[in-house]
DNA sequence: TATTTGACGATTT
DNA sequence: CAAATCGCCAAAT
């Protein structure tokens, strides 16, 4: 298994609860900023779902993926609201809160 | 080894 | 504001 898929799912079961965080952060803590597609792609294949929160990876807009298909934008939006995770109804999220924990890391 | 592709990002039209 | 385009990187075939 390729180191950089390992170090993607590492960083997003980082992902403190009732928080989000984007792609691009992802790819950043995985070592390659701009590998993004790539840490999409790693979360597509999805090889533990039961401790990869997919659903508070967002991209860089605070917008759920639009070609999300875990079960729908509303199953995401859901799961980010019982969280504590405030989200519009377009399913967008406020990067500014929720990334601030970034800096702790 | 080379080509294709894809949960993205940023910029331009 | 929305669609199109280029750039980026690694995995899959």
């Amino acid at each position: 298994m390729s180191n950089f898929h390992q170090r993607v799912y590492e960083a997003v079961k980082r992902i403190p609860k009732g928080k989000v965080c984007t792609y691009g952060c992802i790819a950043l803590m995985a070592g390659s900023p701009k590998a993004s597609r790539v840490v999409g792609y790693a979360l597509h294949h999805n090889p533990d779902p039961k401790n990869i929160p997919c659903h508070r990876v967002v991209n860089r807009q605070g917008r759920l993926a639009p070609s999300f298909a875990f079960g729908g934008a509303e199953i995401q939006k859901q799961l980010l609201e019982y969280e504590g995770v405030k989200v519009s109804d377009d399913g967008i999220v406020d990067l500014n809160i929720y990334m601030d924990w970034i800096k702790f890391n």
